[in-house]
DNA sequence: CTTGGCACTCGTCAGACGTGAGTGCCAAGC
DNA sequence: GCTTGGCACTCACGTCTGACGAGTGCCAAG
């Protein structure tokens, strides 16, 4: 009973403290939600609360914050469904169905999501790893440079330049293509590997160095780069929040541009299903101490693809939220299939 | 005499602004720059060139502060060239040096940079306008859907998805690519509209419908989209400057996701040979009134192909940011050429 | 367990004040 | 005619003050 109402004031503190930025009091809290019960009374669920590691106060006689761990609760208990209004939802569907292409599906997913939410938003590229060739292609740049090109069903495209040692002929060129490609298409990239292991036998020594030097990048590509590319767009609503909020802003934008960075974001959240949200500290990452980041996965057809997500204050919207990157990646999902 | 003294006290006061982000006063300038002349005269030499607007005060009582003009002069009149220290050449080469593709010189030049300059930086793909085709590729990627590849001598890759209306056989794509193929390879982009126009007559009715979506979208991809990719890197140094200077930096982050802005503010510099700096309301964009822009091209061999450079705040170090980004530019064209 | 009362804490705001950097002007000097 | 020292004036900034009020914790009564 008492239980009950202590909860429900810790939803209404999160509730008002993201809606105005600034401390909430007891008195304030009675006004503003019917909670049927005097001030004095919430002072004493509060204190409770904050014994609790829910709630804290910036300094003695202010009013109280969440901490991390009365977002997390509320988070995984208190928050309902908040479904995003018909008019997002169109024109989430709209924007996207205009992309032309791969490149374009991203592009607009990022702008939808970071505008959707208000916040920074981030997009993998569809992993290579689950998708299997669809065509591979090698063209001759200059006499010793040869450009490989793998082509994905999830429309992906991969370049990558060969510098070789000597000159290579054309015909040498015509024949590995030939092979390659009926050794490669259709196969998921994991089996890439066993599939081009035998071809350095068919070649006579001249050519083995070229041949090595072809196989090599291929399976580069195909293994390294891997889900290397995220797009990130955005980051002008970090410096939304006035100044020295909780938030410094700089070594946001600095961690954001690090590669290696986005991909710990995304990358745990493609292991589980549905929505994932990291609340401040829970988050590994040096310099997102003060973010949260949400997180999910999107698929084509049945297989998981990659992820997208958004990253924002810890005291951010929490359900409409998730809804606008769950609604996102269900829509990017379903682009995907159609294609 | 007095003329030649005031430029000097001009180019003092750009100089310790932009070290110190104060105000500068007559008496810390004598005592900083051995002038030879006492505080009075300067205060003199202030105020007339106050009158014809190089310099400002924030407020009376303040020192001065260069206007945009200010700085324009300084750059035009006043400064000297200043080489990069050997050890920042030798990062610069050696950090593109290792890159493995395109877009890997893209990425490390935006990172070098942003990194030598401390500023935001920016970098344009090398433009198709004025390459060749080297390769035209088709994959059908499902019964109604092709893929169209198209490389370019600058180790460029346009990847196109085209819907067709009704399923298409192999054996048409098999045949448009190699005509295809015939009717491109080697062409300049220009001449590629020319060179597909008679393609149409080969082909009997029924097939026309395939053919028009794909040349349509060869044309729209060789035209349109012809330079917009730009990385942007480095956003993280616009929050450097404490907070609120003259320079709000969400005005400046929202700018820089605008695809069009950056296209205006690169495209105009690649026009011009050797480094082009524009400098506060110089710049035409809406947001960047308090910025200024460092640009120059970048080139293959005999031609301009496209531009890179760096957005900082007006009271940046002007000859110190040329030269990096007039280096950047010779090595990444160095880059290009070996390809 | 809830509630009203009460004393206490402390951050914030506004005003007062001193300080010092910097200016403009002027009259004397070179 | 330019340069210089002197001088009065302005004004942003930091510090200090006190008043205010939001908010708390505790306690005794309901």
């Amino acid at each position: 009973m008492q239980e009950e109402r202590r909860l429900a004031v810790l939803r209404a503190i999160v509730e008002d403290y993201v809606a105005t930025h600034e401390p909430v009091g007891s008195k304030a809290l009675v006004e503003r939600h019917n909670l049927g019960v005097s001030p004095a009374t919430i002072r004493n669920d509060m204190a409770a609360l904050e014994d609790e590691g829910y709630i804290a106060q910036p300094h003695t006689s202010a009013g109280r914050v969440p901490t991390d761990l009365g977002y997390r609760l509320f988070v995984d208990r208190l928050s309902e469904v908040k479904p995003l209004s018909p008019p997002e939802r169109r024109a989430i569907e709209h924007f996207l169905d205009e992309a032309v292409d791969l490149d374009d599906v991203m592009a607009r997913t990022v702008r939808i999501l970071a505008q959707v939410t208000q916040q920074v938003a981030l997009v993998q590229y569809p992993s290579l790893a689950r998708s299997s060739i669809k065509h591979v292609e090698l063209v001759p740049m200059s006499s010793t440079r040869i450009m490989l090109i793998v082509i994905t069903d999830t429309a992906r495209v991969e370049q990558r330049l060969i510098e070789c040692a000597g000159p290579v002929p054309e015909s040498l060129v015509a024949d590995l293509r030939s092979r390659l490609g009926v050794a490669l298409v259709g196969k998921g990239l994991a089996e890439a590997a066993e599939a081009i292991s035998g071809l350095e036998e068919a070649y006579p020594a001249e050519d083995r160095p070229v041949l090595r030097a072809v196989l090599a990048t291929l399976l580069e590509t195909l293994a390294e780069r891997t889900d290397e590319r995220i797009v990130l767009g955005g980051t002008a609503h970090l410096a939304r929040y006035g100044q020295a909020f909780p938030l410094a802003i700089q070594p946001v934008l600095e961690a954001l541009e690090e590669q290696v960075v986005l991909m710990r974001l995304l990358g745990e959240a493609t292991i589980q299903s549905g929505v994932t949200v990291r609340i401040g500290h829970e988050n590994p990452i040096e310099g997102l101490e003060a973010t949260s980041v949400v997180t999910a996965r999107y698929a084509r057809g049945e297989q998981a693809v990659a992820s997208l997500g958004v990253v924002g204050p810890t005291h951010m919207d929490y359900p409409g939220t998730m809804a606008a990157v769950h609604a996102v990646a269900r829509y990017v999902s379903r682009i995907l299939d159609e294609q």
